[in-house]
DNA sequence: CAACAACCTGAGCGTTCGCACAGCTTCCTG
DNA sequence: CAGGAAGCTGTGCGAACGCTCAGGTTGTTG
């Protein structure tokens, strides 16, 4: 996913203004919405004149789908810095809990991304790039499948709970959920 | 929700238009996203001139969370049914499967809503209504609040995999999975 | 330092957007 | 059956939209 950081110093500055444009386009998302992310508004947010977008994105819908693939592959990483950490498990109610505050864009990036790949195919691998990285997450401490599977969704579910909800679970209350579907006695 | 049944014959002829333009955006919705859904797109769809949307919604966005929220009222009374079933679980389990092929839209729409609901405080109400309603259907089935936010978390994470994922899981698998969740041993 | 590639942008075209509004028909009520 | 409420729609305005394109600047390379 990464490129592989380019030394001809021209492509680079295009690397660094490329990435602007996408944490642009995150901020904007996370404020009114992926249907609010058009190019004006973006070019806006970035500072930057309109036709800059269209120079790096030959269609809105690229730029967005570039967004919604870099958030993805933030949570990604994320994820699997919560593998590497002590505690795995509350790491990632940690990382759960920040979609309240912190992460508010990446969260809902996150489910623009699963919305759009349920009426794109084009979309899908996308998606089972990070329900396959869940899935890896959780099988050291779910066996069975199936209950993986449920784990799984509930971890989702999760996300845009703590997203939306009135009085979002604190970061300890996720980790009791989780803990609880886990443990099994 | 449900208004009482006007016996005056225009209103009623209303309430019949205000649900045929609230279906045409369910459609709307489910082919091209909340984002396609704008005044002229409805009303092509609905086979309606595009004054006719602004005279029963006098905003765009009063159409969509009229939409949004019928589309909560449904779901909720789904789950009602369900509840009242022979085997609940079970025709949890069939109604989370038909987020693949027949109620795409609804799925779409919650969703759609949620994220709305994290922006608008004032859609949390709506959001909150289907936690509830969740929660009160799971509350025979798990006693522990903590692990019963866990398998509501859970359905809500199914309902969006069985919406994009490219095999997604069939009912009977859906309902192993459900099952798993609760029955521990 | 010539040649080229990458970066950059202002102007503008055609389309769609939300919404206002005047004026019409239909239907109920006193 | 008069009066008014509710339903209905064609017209049109200003704004935002996506995208094209010609032409300019900057940086790299042989």
């Amino acid at each position: 996913m990464t490129v592989p950081e380019p030394t001809d110093g021209r492509r680079r500055k295009g690397e660094r203004r490329r990435r602007l444009l996408i944490d642009a386009t995150m901020r904007v998302i996370e404020r009114d919405g992926l249907a609010a992310a058009s190019q004006r508004v973006v070019a806006q947010e970035a500072d930057v004149p309109p036709s800059t977008v269209t120079y790096y994105f030959p269609t809105v819908d690229d730029l967005l789908v570039a967004a919604l693939t870099a958030s993805n592959d933030d949570y990604i990483q994320w994820l699997e810095e919560c593998a590497a950490a002590a505690d795995p498990l509350a790491q990632l109610a940690h990382l759960i809990s920040e979609s309240t505050s912190t992460r508010r864009a990446h969260v809902a990036a996150e489910y623009e991304l699963f919305l759009m790949a349920g009426r794109r195919p084009a979309l899908q691998p996308e998606a089972v790039r990070w329900t396959d990285g869940l899935d890896a997450f959780l099988a050291p401490y779910v066996a069975d499948p199936f209950e993986r599977a449920g784990v799984a969704a509930a971890v989702d579910g999760l996300f845009l709970r703590c997203f939306c909800a009135p009085d979002p679970p604190e970061a300890d209350e996720v980790h009791t959920v989780l803990a609880r579907l886990i443990r099994r006695e």
